[in-house]
RNA sequence: GCCGAGGUGGCGGAAUGGCAGACGCGGCCGACUUAAAAUCGGCUGCCCGCAAGGGCAUCAGGGUUCGAAUCCCUGCCUCGGCACCA
């Protein structure tokens, strides 16, 4: 029998055999439970962004998750105690839509997408502990939104307030953050929204603004930090009182109070605007203006419904035919009403400084008002303006500003406020652009928000033992416009906890951010059915380690977690105030096209095609080797088979060792000038210098340079397969380091072929999950020589072949007399011999 | 408009002050095969040259440096976030 037919007999690579087996086997085992109360080694709490159960998984998918298994069995194997949970985020839109336009009840809908999700994603291979599994639609799970709601209820932290919301035809009332672009559309259905009175439920999320503003205790990416720092918008000013002249149509003496963070300005303030809602605007309308007024205020009402291009359209607003007086000189400046002041910031109402703030000025142009220039950099006081000036330059002085002419702006402008705050007048104050969490919803697939009208009590939160209140399960959810819950009488009606009178329940329905707002905790004690959190567990296993998830969260979800995390630490739940300390935002993939991806597009790529073609530990693979992971790019699957192609080159490394490729010209053959001790060296130093460099790459989440460098092990090692020192000790210890550094990556093909080495080796079974990270030997990675690069003038002109401990002297000595650099010269002195990085380079510098 | 990330072969990307293009895809050539596929080996930035070799090259332009894809300045382009927040 020849080799040939001999090779022949080698099992092939069959993953879709080999990943359910495995699979199934770990689960048996119970490999992946995390034992929660194990002391002896160190906690790792590893969490990836829970799912909505759309009912299928994509590529996208994979692609969050499959890199963050890596990195949790990477650190399992380091010694770590290892906690990677999986739930599913499942109220939400998608299920009260599907079950309207299908007839199916939302929750079979989403149990029956959970569970098609949860088969997909054992396809991974993922080491999730399922034991810790939450489903927020649940009421085993939401009977906590409602006990935490009622807490912070009780702490001042929830509230029912009348406000003008954003309110969107379908899908009702939305947070400020789920209203989207210039046009303000829905995040959901892409409508427009409209503003709306409307009584709603608002969580104080702006009573930890300044806190949310400290991120010192937490590694997060500088954007997502940049990105919550500005949604929060922290201005620093003062508030300053204004007071209305009396006039024909009224008797003035009305404070008018506005915020400004240009206190300095003052003097140059030549009007007023207040927002259209602004309470005083009937009050201050002059006769002659009321029509014009009422007309500008019912318009600006419908503002959002009407065409806005972008914010650089042109300025409206109208007088009102009354006037303020400015604090700080007496002087009477017309007020006005305009759409660009909001109602909603600050005290909705502005001094206008055209000379600083562009805004005005384009406003002061449009109405041919006064444009009065206070603040001047040096040596422009005398300077025609040519638009608003706003910079903010060093030895900028104040002009026309009465006795502070001359004084430098920032101690002008403290020195205003200080005056005017002797009577009153004005006050330091912190303006913030966030707002509070509108979190009611006029839908069913959501936790009921417990509490109850009663005709003689009002709101009365529902007591904590008659939680949960169940959602009703047969309602009439089809149709818009009002509230499902509400259309339910059998829900509707219900006794007041406090007088027993009669009374209504509430039918608004959290926002589902609230479910993922604490979720985290909650997988520490999911079947608790006394608590919504286990405090010792708690203490010991958060704030998580890590978190993995997509960056479109960065003022929604990661913004809410941080502010539950905050005031469930107030309510004594917790006992530190941030929820995760490590985040990490992969990128995203996109469709072929170049598009999200979205079904109806038709550019989705399905995973579980993949995965049968080619098995999941290549899909994985595949994924963590196309780019650096926070990257993501688009979708071209192109390359997969060359991920492909090395598994496979892996497989035939351990299985065959021995083997000689038919064709292969140089098997069997040592490379020319080695020896088998050489050979042996070379191969040792390669795989303890990989293991070096895929340790750190681990570490970093650099998956795709980790996998290069496996690659170029594995390259390596096939040139000495079929060789004499194939099966060498050397050979062995570098088969066994490469599948130890495969196996986070590639746990099915890796935990194969260790079984099959054991087998093979008589010793006793066990998993390669269960290995130890193996420890480098320095001795062993260090090379005996190096080559050395050798440049004239910064190029390269000839490389020498050095000694590992050669002296810069030496390398000098036989630099200078090669013949390369000697032509390169043209004898030319050399001017200076710099050694760089370490003895890396030579660089000859001459002059000509 | 403001804030942020980025721009490197035909393609995904590597190198974050020291050999530009690791690794992979694609392509070309060869081995094996009756043949093809699979597999294995070699070559593959562009230009000049038979070759040895040389020149050019990291969006564009300038600067700092012995040395720049990397640092600085100016501009262009792509992607993400924000939307008149006083």
């Amino acid at each position: 029998m020849t080799e040939t037919t001999e090779r022949t007999r080698i099992e092939r690579y069959d993953p879709t055999e080999i990943e359910p087996r495995w699979q199934a086997r770990w689960e048996e085992l119970g490999l992946h439970r995390t034992d929660l109360g194990d002391e002896s080694r160190p906690r790792y709490y590893l969490l990836t962004m829970y799912d909505y159960p759309s009912g299928d998984l994509h590529i996208g998918h994979w692609y969050v998750k499959t890199p963050t298994d890596a990195i949790g069995r990477f650190h399992r194997m380091r010694g770590e105690n290892v906690f990677m949970p999986i739930g599913f985020d499942a109220f939400g839109l998608p299920a009260e839509n599907a079950a309207i336009k299908n007839k199916v009840h939302p929750f079979a809908w989403t149990m029956k997408n959970i569970e098609n999700m949860r088969r997909q994603l054992r396809t991974m291979g993922a080491a999730f502990d399922w034991d810790a599994e939450v489903v927020t639609a649940d009421p085993s799970y939401y009977r906590w939104n409602q006990w935490l709601f009622l807490r912070l209820l009780e702490m001042g932290l929830a509230y029912r307030a009348k406000a003008p919301v954003d309110w969107c035809p379908n899908d009702g009332t939305l947070a400020r953050e789920q209203v989207e672009g210039t046009d303000r559309r829905c995040w959901r259905c892409g409508e427009r929204v409209e503003k709306r009175d409307l009584d709603q439920w608002w969580l104080r999320t702006t009573a930890y603004a300044d806190e949310l503003l400290d991120f010192s205790s937490i590694e997060w990416p500088e954007p997502i930090r940049l990105m919550q720092t500005n949604w929060i918008g922290r201005s620093e000013g003062a508030e300053i009182v204004f007071e209305t002249a009396p006039d024909d149509h009224q008797p003035g003496g009305d404070e008018l109070r506005v915020f400004t963070t240009r206190p300095d300005t003052l003097f140059g303030a030549t009007f007023m605007v207040l927002a259209p809602e602004h309470e005083l605007v009937a009050k201050l309308t002059a006769p002659e203006h009321r029509s014009e007024v009422e007309a500008y205020v019912a318009a600006a009402r419908r503002e959002t419904e009407i065409e806005r291009l972008s914010t650089d359209r042109e300025k409206t607003g109208v007088a009102l035919g009354a006037d303020a007086i400015n604090p700080v000189n007496g002087e009477r400046i017309p007020i006005w009403i305009a759409d660009y002041v909001l109602a909603g910031y600050g005290t909705g109402a502005i001094m206008a400084v055209p000379a600083h703030d562009e805004r005005d000025y384009a406003f002061a142009e449009q109405f041919g008002l006064e444009i009065r220039k206070v603040v001047a950099a040096p040596g422009t006081e005398d300077v025609l303006l040519h638009g608003a000036y706003v910079a903010h330059a060093t030895g900028e002085v104040l002009v026309n500003s009465g006795a502070y002419t001359g004084q430098g702006a920032d101690e002008g402008g403290r020195a205003i406020v200080a005056k005017l705050a002797d009577s009153g007048k004005a006050e330091p104050k912190v303006t913030y652009r966030l707002r509070d969490w509108l979190f009611s919803r006029q839908r069913y697939w959501g936790t009921p928000i417990p509490v109850v009208y009663c005709e003689r009590d009002g709101i009365v939160p529902v007591p904590e033992d008659q939680l949960p209140v169940r959602l009703p399960e047969t309602v009439d959810y089809r149709g818009s416009g009002d509230n499902p819950l509400s259309r339910d009488e059998a829900f509707l009606a219900t006794t007041c906890p406090r007088c027993d009178g009669p009374a209504r329940r509430e039918t608004d329905t959290m926002d589902t951010f609230i479910d993922s707002s604490w979720y985290w905790f909650r997988y520490l004690s999911p079947n608790a059915d006394d608590r919504p959190v286990d405090g010792p567990l708690v203490d010991r296993w958060t704030p998580v380690q890590q978190y993995t998830g997509g960056a479109e969260h960065a003022v929604m979800h990661l913004l809410y977690s941080r502010f539950f995390t905050k005031a469930m630490a107030d309510a004594g739940l917790v006992s530190h105030r941030e929820p995760f300390l490590r985040l990490f935002n992969q990128g995203q993939i996109l469709g072929a096209d170049g598009e999200r991806m979205s079904k109806s597009r038709g550019n989705v790529q399905d995973p579980d095609e993949l995965v049968a073609h080619y098995g999941a530990d290549t899909v994985r693979l595949f994924l963590m080797f196309m780019g650096p992971w926070d990257q993501g790019g688009q979708w071209n699957s192109s390359g997969i088979g060359g991920v492909h192609r090395f598994l496979n080159r892996i497989w035939t490394l351990v299985l065959d060792p021995a083997g000689k490729e038919p064709g292969d010209p140089d098997s069997g053959e040592l490379p020319e000038g080695e020896d088998d001790a050489a050979a042996e060296a070379t191969i040792r130093s390669a795989a303890h210098r990989t293991l070096v460099t895929v340790t750190r790459d681990y570490d970093a989440f650099h998956f795709n340079t980790m996998i290069a460098r496996l690659m170029e092990l594995t390259n390596l090692l096939m040139r000495y397969r079929g060789s004499v020192v194939a099966g060498s000790a050397a050979w062995e210890e570098a088969i066994r380091l490469l599948l130890l550094m495969l196996a986070p990556a590639a746990p099915h093909i890796t935990e194969e072929l260790w079984s099959r080495r054991l087998a093979l080796a008589g010793t006793p079974r066990s998993s390669i999950h269960a290995e130890r990270w193996p420890e480098v030997d320095t001795a062993a990675a260090a090379e005996a020589t190096r080559e050395v690069p050798v440049q004239v003038n910064g190029k390269v002109r000839d490389r020498v072949e050095v000694a590992a401990s050669a002296s810069e002297a030496e390398v000098e000595a036989l630099v200078l007399g090669r013949d390369k650099i000697v032509a390169a010269l043209a004898g030319r002195a050399p001017q200076r011999v710099i050694h760089a990085g370490g003895g890396r380079l030579v660089n000859i510098v001459v002059r000509d």
